[in-house]
RNA sequence: GCGAAAGUGGCGGAAUUGGUAGACGCGCAGGAUUUAGGUUCCUGUGGGGUAACCCGUGAGAGUUCGAGUCUCUCCUUUCGCACCA
């Protein structure tokens, strides 16, 4: 009677052996090649969802496969701990956010080790902890020391019924989530981080991530948003070009100065300061209306049909002088021009800008081109290359070099500059919050904005708080608030917002590699990092990997760190999707139902024909596979899935569904799949070990049967080695195990050489998906007579000369079409290979009595007869 | 509108450098084992055709001895950005 598999004792005592040796705390060992291999830091939200196994799992394969290739791996864990979730459970269930957080924390630190992670937990740490977010409040006032924070006015939304700050996800059809009432837009002033510092520098660096995706390489660039051009200014004036007053002049922004002489008009944006300046009386009254409607306005919502919005604006009776031509252009107020880019004013060429183009159009302003267009291009204006026209002393130039005469000749006249501008904009780390890092820094009547000194950091959150209503607890406490001015010692109060969480996200993978580190962090963090490997979600591709590159070149200026870049190799991995089943009632509405509820049924061709409920037999209709999610009821909870088949199933269908960063859907087949492959490993192994003890491996008497099952196997090591050390599809590399497991159960031959060679394969198998199933292979490695844990094992070596054959099967095509193979000696040259391919009974059929054109060989691969 | 990625059997997917399309798995069909269900094992499985063969990678053109792969035009889907001068 055969043992059967039973995951669960199994894992319960590869993972009980693991904690028992510390099997992965690691030091930093100068003599060994370091691999810091990092996933994405999880919010506790209460339970791992499918998106966090299919993270971990990820990097926990990879760690593996470094590990066994002999490298010092560092896979560290922790949890991102600050947030709102925890301030709505709070004010949902009366509990302290604090306490949700650490109770969420153990239960998914339960569900992580549960799934056998190889992660050192020694490092373990959560970012709510003041031992952590002390450096952070640390690094922010020296930050403050080095001019890099300032403090400025900002929009926020502001729910007047709970007198609160909401952040955007609370605001729901513009009014407050809670109260309902409409959400108004309040100024108030708000910490800011000088991110636009750093640039030119964050995108020059961005060519030196070679180990990026190029699509978040490039979501990055566009959001840094580097433009070049010129900065120029001139004069108010009357209709007549007469200027109004010295001190009356609009600086504008153009990437295009080169189409200087087509401006027809000028806008200023609604906010720009001198719109209540230089308005005439006669159009006072409108101007003012307009500006009042523009400030309540959200953009987004006036989205058109086709993207494009409507071009409203007024024009303000005054003019502005051009100075390329000295004629006067009537200057409006429109806001399609934007007082957060550039100087909030434009010179408008609607001969070679679509907006202003629209905008011409639609209040009648005359369009001169500046650019000849190419024959025939229609009306519309024209972005592209061409000489220039109606240009004065420009014309006839390209497009670059009159960009550049433009700019020198502005120079020259000293009314303006050449200007790189970015469409990033400075950090705003502020938020009206309880459940953060309070920002250290204190209001002092007479000193006004003072830091907190370092030595009286950390400035800590109350923990033990009650929620009255929505109130942040701390800016409802006035003890909390009050304090002494560390310079006159005078009555003071404290900052009460937080930080943004982004804050605690943008240097933890640093921290880990200095735990318990009596600063921010030490000179062991400069061994680890960069990060060699981090694995997580595409929606960071902006923000969080943005701060985090910022972050790390701010600590590198700050002497912390000695790279530029925190990971040299990312990896964003799809999302899971599920089907999704649904019933609509008569107005429409849809009700979803979980997979785990539905039948599903088919025909004899496999093809799916309905979905029943499984509780009344009802049809249910079949949706598109979509990201898992509450709304769609279709997501699937891995605690049960791990419950029912095992860690090393769940791991095994994640890694085996779908290449890491294409999405993953979920079957429930497929996760019966993965666990029947296990069933067969873990059978066929014991059957192999039930024959006996194998004799020593000897290649040289070896049949061809053996030679071919060797050569199978030694192929299959190279093909994974590559799958999983440099490709990242771990769905190829487990397919082609799999094909090596069908081969060998084939080959049915069980004594001498034929036992030796099964043994020398199982053991590679079980090698290969050790990082991927590490339980099963650990326990299946001990009875296979492995030395030591397989955590510890080196990864199998591929013998070249099992690799090599004396005859190969060449593919023989006749136009380019396949028609034969013919099997020759591996060293066959061309007219060998030509020779046996028109020998070919099939080919002489097709060739016939037609003449041969040309003859194309590849060598080892085919012949093409073109006739 | 701009940017990025993708479109291959009933399904997830494979084909890495322009060289045998559909590996591997799921599902389905037939059979064996089993008291039965489940498990397990074997066989088959892109479409058409008795067959030889023909047709097939979103659509259409092109380059090539040869295209899923390269080029152009278009369609569809997903994601990101959203008036950035």
């Amino acid at each position: 009677m055969q043992e059967s598999y039973n995951p669960g004792e199994i894992e319960a005592r590869v993972q009980d052996n693991w904690e028992q040796t510390g099997a992965f705390r690691v030091a930093e060992d100068p003599d060994q090649d370091k691999f810091y291999c990092l996933s994405m830091l999880p919010y506790p939200s209460g339970a791992l969802h499918m998106g966090h196994v299919r993270n971990y799992t990820i990097g926990d394969v990879i760690s593996r496969y470094q590990r066994m290739q002999g490298r010092n791996v560092l896979q560290p864990m922790g949890w991102d701990a600050f947030g709102l979730p925890a301030e709505n459970a709070a004010i949902k269930q009366k509990v302290p956010p604090a306490r949700w957080t650490y109770q969420n924390i153990d239960h998914m630190r339960d569900q992580l080790k549960r799934l056998g992670f190889a992660y050192d937990w020694s490092r373990e740490f959560a970012t709510c902890d003041p031992d952590y977010y002390r450096w952070e409040q640390q690094m922010f006032v020296r930050l403050y020391a080095r001019g890099l924070v300032y403090r400025k006015n900002a929009t926020v939304n502001w729910d007047p019924v709970d007198q609160t700050v909401l952040a955007n996800e609370q605001v729901i059809d513009g009014r407050g989530w809670r109260s309902g009432a409409l959400v108004q837009r309040k100024e108030i002033p708000q910490w800011f981080l000088k991110i636009t510092d750093y640039a030119q520098e964050l995108l020059d660096s961005l060519d030196d991530l070679a180990g990026w995706p190029e699509s978040v390489k490039t979501m990055q660039r566009n959001w840094i948003g580097r433009s070049e051009g010129a900065n120029f200014s001139m004069p108010i004036c009357d209709a007549d070009g007469q200027p109004l007053g010295d001190d009356l002049r609009v600086e504008v922004f153009t990437t295009r100065p080169d189409t200087s002489f087509g401006m027809t008009y000028a806008v200023l944006a609604p906010e720009h300061p001198l719109v209540g300046r230089i308005t005439t009386d006669a159009e006072r009254d409108k101007v003012e209306r307009f500006v009042a409607k523009a400030a309540q306005e959200e953009d987004i919502e006036r989205l058109a049909e086709g993207g494009a919005l409507e071009k409203r604006g007024v024009f303000t009776g005054a003019y502005l002088l051009n100075p390329f031509n000295q004629q006067p252009v009537p200057l409006f107020i429109a806001d399609y021009v934007l007082m957060t880019y550039g100087t909030g004013a434009i010179m408008a060429v609607p001969g070679q800008d679509q907006r202003d183009w629209d905008f011409a159009r639609a209040h009648g302003l005359p369009i001169v081109r500046t650019v000849q267009p190419p024959e025939g291009f229609g009306d519309e204006p024209y972005l592209g290359e061409g000489p220039a026209i109606n240009s004065e002393w420009l014309n006839g130039l390209g497009v670059a070099e009159a960009k550049e005469r433009a700019i020198c000749w502005l120079e020259e006249q000293g009314i303006g500059e050449r200007k790189v501008n970015f469409r990033l904009r400075d950090w705003g780390v502020s938020r009206q919050r309880y459940w953060g890092c309070p920002i250290p820094m204190i209001y002092c009547d007479t000193c006004g904005e003072v830091p907190v000194p370092e030595s009286d950091l950390p400035v800590v959150l109350p923990e033990d708080v009650e929620f009255m209503g929505v109130q942040s607890p701390i800016k409802a406490d006035p003890r909390w608030r009050k304090t002494s001015c560390p310079a006159c010692g005078g009555e003071a109060e404290r900052e009460t917002d937080t930080f943004d969480t982004f804050m605690e996200s943008s240097w933890y993978y640093a921290r880990y590699c200095s735990p318990g580190a009596n600063a921010m962090l030490d000179e062991r963090a400069n061994y680890w990092l960069p990060v060699d490997q981090y694995i997580g979600g595409i929606e960071h591709a902006i923000l969080h990997l943005m701060y985090f590159r910022f972050y790390h070149k701010v600590m590198r200026d700050l002497g912390m760190v000695n790279s530029d870049e925190p990971a040299t190799r990312l990896l964003c991995q799809g999302m899971v999707v599920a089907e999704t089943y649904y019933r609509e009632s008569d107005d429409g509405a849809q009700s979803f139902y979980n997979p785990a509820e539905v039948e599903v049924e088919r025909d004899s061709q496999g093809g799916i024909v309905g979905a029943t409920l499984k509780a009344d037999g009802g049809r249910v209709k079949v949706g598109p596979a979509e990201k898992m999610s509450k709304s769609r009821n279709n997501g699937v909870d891995p605690q049960a899935l791990i419950d029912r088949y095992g860690a090393d199933t769940v791991r095994l269908f994640t890694m085996f569904a779908a290449p890491p960063d294409q999405s993953l859907e979920w079957s429930e087949s497929g996760v019966e799949g993965a666990s029947r492959f296990l069933r067969k490993l873990w059978r066929n192994v014991n059957e192999h070990l039930h024959q006996g003890k194998p004799e020593s491996l000897d290649v040289s008497g070896h049949n061809q049967a053996q030679r071919a099952l060797r050569r199978k196997l030694h192929a299959t090591i190279a093909k994974v080695s590559d799958d999983i050390g440099r490709r990242y599809t771990f769905n190829t590399a487990i397919a082609a195990i799999m094909e090596l497991q069908n081969a060998l159960v084939r080959h049915t031959e069980k004594a001498g050489q034929d036992l030796a060679i099964a043994r020398e394969a199982w053991q590679a198998v079980v090698l290969m998906l050790a990082p991927i199933v590490p339980h099963i292979a650990d326990e299946l490695w001990q009875r296979l007579g492995g030395a030591g844990d397989v955590v510890d094992a080196r990864w199998p070596d591929v013998d070249e000369s099992a690799l090599a054959r004396n005859r190969v099967e060449i593919v023989v095509q006749v136009n380019g079409k396949l028609r034969g193979r013919v099997t020759v000696g591996a060293d066959a040259d061309r007219e060998q290979l030509t020779e046996a391919a028109l020998a070919d009974e099939n080919v002489r059929r097709f060739v016939g009595e037609q003449p041969i054109r040309k003859v194309v060989v590849v060598p080892g691969r085919l012949v093409n007869v073109v006739i």
